[in-house]
DNA sequence: CAGAATGTAAGTAAATATATTACAGGCAGG
DNA sequence: CCTGCCTGTAATATATTTACTTACATTCTG
């Protein structure tokens, strides 16, 4: 199992908005080119970003622009506004254990409390790290590559 | 998204073989009406937890049995004995980003970093919680159903 | 050797993720 | 004000994964 790629695809987005804001006119085509997805699916992210207030479009009108700085967008953030995983939790509890066993009856709730420290731990982590630092990181990891080019 | 239910199963089989060792004989299809699922899914787990040194079973022989004390048996050994999460990682990277893109190009290098870090504080995590406490839990819930009865 | 359990392959069904086509709705520039 | 471009979204298709089931070979115990 893996966390969907809209969410790699939405950090990809913001990151290419941000990158390409003064130099290219950003559009969903233009960014399903760099992503290398199609079109309907990076909308379909953008919508998801939008809701959350993370980046600003509108029907007809052409460029997007991000609603807050990079570096108040968390990961976090991000993570929620894609909706990467559902109220049930990151686990997937077996759906029927036997409520005639005793173990099966209990493990549930014995279970639940651990399983959401585990969530917990993960969650907070996203939320220490800002869309600032993954730009910060492209950005530099751009420019090393032109130095190789060059030297 | 979210984590398979062979881990919850393994977490509910190693309880069962704790709790019931010394009232039932334990097998794949007493264990299979305990999680309400099917007998090979039960054996499928059974052998992850084996090959992982969790239990001891064998071919024809009867009763299942644990190889290690509970307390030396954490979530994290169950999570990587059932192999929840491949080599790949917890994250899905979108296979495609443009390669004439220079966001595209280094996206992937600038985010792999942090959604490791994120992937460690979800593991390190699983690490501090042993079966023994799994375990507790749910013989105390057990105990506290039977007063709720008695009273 | 018989009975019972594990080990495993093969095939099926259901759920999910991703891709694609098609088109309606809305803004901007000429 | 209308043409062209872009977003919004529904409907559908495809691929992958997950879970279930049947069937049978293997192996241990008594």
């Amino acid at each position: 199992m893996q966390i969907t790629s809209k969410f790699t695809i939405a950090v990809h987005i913001i990151t290419a908005i941000d990158y390409f804001k003064d130099s290219e006119k950003v559009t969903s085509s233009f960014l399903a080119g760099s992503v290398g997805a199609n079109p309907v699916i990076v909308r379909n992210v953008m919508g998801d970003l939008k809701k959350a207030g993370i980046i600003d479009i509108s029907r007809g009108r052409s460029g997007i622009g991000l609603s807050r700085k990079l570096d108040e967008i968390t990961l976090f953030d991000v993570y929620k506004a894609v909706d990467c995983v559902n109220d049930e939790g990151l686990f997937h509890f077996h759906e029927n254990p036997s409520p005639y066993c005793p173990v099966g009856r209990n493990i549930h709730k014995a279970l639940d409390e651990e399983l959401q420290s585990v969530q917990d731990a993960m969650e907070n982590q996203m939320r220490k790290i800002t869309l600032a630092d993954v730009v910060g990181r492209t950005r530099q990891a751009i420019q090393e590559e032109a130095v190789e080019r060059r030297g």
